[in-house]
DNA sequence: CCATATCTGTTTCAGTTGAAACGAGTTGGC
DNA sequence: GCCAACTCGTTTCAACTGAAACAGATATGG
């Protein structure tokens, strides 16, 4: 059992293809429309609900604070959110699509889930099913394993 | 056909995978070894053959070439591999493991198998082999995608 | 042979990262 | 009320990253 085969080990092929597809995604982003991964998930999450606070990305994008606090700044320099603040509380921000930033999240949404769907043709619609249902529990495992050391 | 729910959307439901068990596996490396993952990854090769040119791992670990130097550097200073001189070709190094290296690769070697091992508990075998062969196929599509753009 | 092209591994450099320190705002206990 | 503890978002800082420039060694071809 102390065959390491890097090519079968799952971290290692998990990483590989993880950073492979994210590589070819944030070239078309950047190409298509000069932003990168953390502002197009910042996008992302906007576009299901607005407004939020900068706290409110973070739980949702699995991204730290520094990382969208200059995602967002940057989205604001180009006229895509604009940054509010909340009435009731100063601390918090209010983000939300700018006309702009509409916009982009029109054009943007569309050409993510067009490369995502030319990339999952080598699937069934009941193996990717499968496929998405295995990688909810392979991270399931990884919050009990988290959960029990303490 | 609009709906970005960025939780169903593989490319960022992988990296956040791929992310959470690479921290995982570093945190523990880091603390029982001193060694990143470039430098494990180094390791693992050498493993399976030697020695080997810095070339031959960059090819078989998709590192690239800085990464890879630098990693063979660490483990150089460490007094974990030797680096010496190909003598046909000297442009060419020929790594490989000193005592202590060996000695290293053997117990880092089955901390991480036995972590993967702990962490695949909740995948039936047969599960865990038809996600492999999934992954597998996910990633010759990215090998068709790309080859068709040229 | 000599000039040029190619190959190897290292280094440089500008950009990115995330942990930690921070300032401003708010809450809770007394 | 007031002080301490906490929360939110920004900034700092040291480490990491990879593309490109690089230097040395080898191959090619005229």
């Amino acid at each position: 059992m102390n065959d390491l085969d890097l090519d079968g080990f799952l971290p290692y092929r998990l990483n590989v293809l993880a950073k492979r597809v994210s590589k070819e995604l944030s070239r078309r982003y950047q190409q298509a429309f000069g932003i990168a991964i953390p502002e197009w998930r910042v996008m992302a999450i906007l576009g299901r609900e607005q407004p939020l606070s900068s706290n409110d990305i973070v739980e949702r994008s699995h991204m730290d604070k520094a990382k969208v606090s200059r995602a967002v700044n940057t989205l604001v320099g180009l006229g895509h959110l604009s940054r509010d603040v909340h009435p009731g509380d100063q601390r918090l921000l209010r983000l939300s699509f700018t006309p702009s930033g509409r916009d982009l999240y029109q054009r943007i949404a569309p050409l993510a889930l067009e490369w995502e769907a030319q990339w999952l043709t080598c699937l069934l619609p009941d193996e990717l099913a499968h496929y998405k249902a295995l990688c909810d529990r392979l991270e399931q495992q990884l919050d009990d394993m988290g959960a029990e050391e303490a």
